[in-house]
DNA sequence: TTGTAAGCGTTATCAT
DNA sequence: ATGATAACGCTTACAA
């Protein structure tokens, strides 16, 4: 069964290529009884138009292409859903690639959506590495493009950004509120979203205290992270006098991590140690205890990013925007 | 900065555009000199190949599409690794989408694939309502197409399955010997993967017992199924007599609904009520108690079908194959 | 209302 | 080792 073409369709409903294309795009008039000539001629051949021609000739190819560090972190199925919810009623696809945190895999993936002409890109965390090489920056002059939470300061790009500075400090301020006094952070390598909390914490608990204390662990995204943070915090714990009674994780899968660290240990939480998680996806209502979280609102974060994409490619808005977001502390039994 | 092409590309290297072609694909004899030339072009003008061109007359695009019914399950996160760990390094891109369960737009992303001239497809349990109505079992007809836990038994298709059988039989008789009588299954709408579980339910318990019941929730598979599972759940346990003291939860997700249900009545687990989930996601290890989960090997069901697919794509072997992946059951401490 | 023909950016075929 | 030219399947002036 070969694939039929608009020529095929042509021969059997006995009209031109173009008559067969202005029915398909409903683009210009047609006469009725050829209009309906033809459309019995593509259910019966079962029709289907080549996108790659169409989108050859009008170079446009109504698709945009999405970049996330993962797709085991709900934080990122939650943008993502809220980019589609947006874009897919416009007439758009999207085609999801997923790096692993990689950079490597990101460069390849942004150059195969180039080359697959895609009309947009939404970066969600984009690599640190390719924001500091200018990779990021040179690409933003070539396609539309939008990073959700990726703000280096001299990057011009567009963003969509939580304010992680209000998420960071009303966590801390919480945190010093209810008696802590030696309150680490939790963090993954290489994002920037990571680094902005660890500036804004570092800035933030030197004034109000002389404890400060980051802890990383590899990739933060992908379901290992739950026991590397796991291992990390239990090491941090076993330190005599320099172990932390607070812990503000970067995300919910860390917060897990360091839940069970805590559990393993014997260690109360939030008796002798409370813990924040960042995101307030539903891992951190399922845990016991519950976890205290920052709220992202990441359906309004996609769907901003989207809104955003589409009036850059849509019209002639290139301009370079920061559009900010509220973070909202969550507080649970953590 | 306007795109540039191999037209381009060849004038700046003062050859033709078949020697371009040549030099990027390297699939003829070209003389290093030129070929250096050439390549100080291509990077000057920072010039990208068009892969709708190249698809276009290769009839070929060295892309599969991967169909979901959603990304906040991990048991499809984990299968999507499994068939981009295989895929990617054969130098094919994976398009993903997420139907979010309906069998509309199920059927739009499929039109949309075709329509871009993908190679294959491997859907990750189908919609109910699209196998019935036959259009699944045409599709295969038309392109090389795989199906990840969606079997129906009259249905002539490539399948790579978990032998759900074995599982839910596993399941059963694992809450049988710890004594209990009246064990129930809690499943979601529209899926093939349910309806099997569902039949060997109650096959089975029809044999051992006479208390037979099915919950079922609307979708089971996305954020919203944990609080529908622990409704449907809270108001199973509050019939007096027929009140289960088991449950076999058709995924993770519902299995935690199940555990809060319990919780929030006082209804000890596993002391009164035992639960059992089914995906061994990470999910079912960060609740407290851990729960006991029938394991799928999501990460060989997606490297299974992608090699599958892979066969079919470069070879004529267009058979019709089953292929089952044995599960395991997970004892913890639900 | 319909048709003819040029062209989108590649690769493939056949020359040289 | 290199080049000219015809496809691939569609849209879009321009004609009729």
């Amino acid at each position: 069964m070969k694939k039929s073409t608009i020529q095929d369709v042509a021969d059997l409903a006995g009209v031109s290529i173009t008559t067969v294309s202005r029915v398909i795009n409903k683009n210009y008039p047609v006469k009725e009884s050829t209009r309906l000539r033809v459309n019995s001629a593509i259910d019966k051949l079962n029709f289907r138009p080549n996108l790659l021609a169409k989108g050859l000739i009008q170079s446009c190819t109504k698709t945009i292409g999405i970049i996330t560090p993962s797709i085991e972190n709900l934080f990122f199925s939650e943008v993502i859903k809220g980019i589609d919810s947006f874009i897919r009623p416009m007439g758009y696809s999207t085609i999801l690639c997923h790096s692993e945190g990689d950079n490597k895999s990101e460069v390849d993936m942004i150059h195969n959506l180039l080359n697959r002409q895609a009309d947009g890109i939404i970066m969600i965390d984009p690599r640190k590495e390719n924001i500091d090489s200018g990779f990021i920056e040179d690409l933003s002059k070539s396609i539309p493009l939008v990073l959700i939470n990726g703000f280096y300061d001299g990057v011009k790009c567009n963003y969509i950004l939580n304010d992680a500075t209000s998420g960071v400090i009303e966590a801390l301020n919480y945190l010093l509120g209810e008696g802590c006094t030696k309150v680490t952070l939790l963090r993954g390598k290489h994002s920037y979203s990571y680094d902005i909390k660890e500036e804004v914490y570092r800035d933030f608990i030197l004034k109000k205290s002389d404890y400060c204390k980051v802890l990383s662990i590899d990739e933060g995204n992908d379901l290992k992270s739950v026991n590397s943070a796991k291992l990390k915090v239990i090491s941090a714990l076993k330190e005599k006098k320099s172990a932390p009674d607070g812990i503000i994780c970067c995300n919910d899968w860390m917060a897990v991590g360091a839940l069970h660290a805590a559990k393993s240990l014997g260690i109360k939480v939030p008796g002798d140690l409370r813990i924040i998680g960042f995101d307030n996806t539903i891992i951190s209502q399922i845990t016991e205890p519950d976890i205290s979280t920052v709220d992202q609102q990441m359906t309004i974060l996609g769907q901003l990013a989207a809104k955003r994409i589409y009036t850059m490619m849509t019209t002639d808005d290139h301009e370079i925007q920061k559009i900010f977001l509220e973070t909202k502390l969550i507080i649970r039994n953590s």
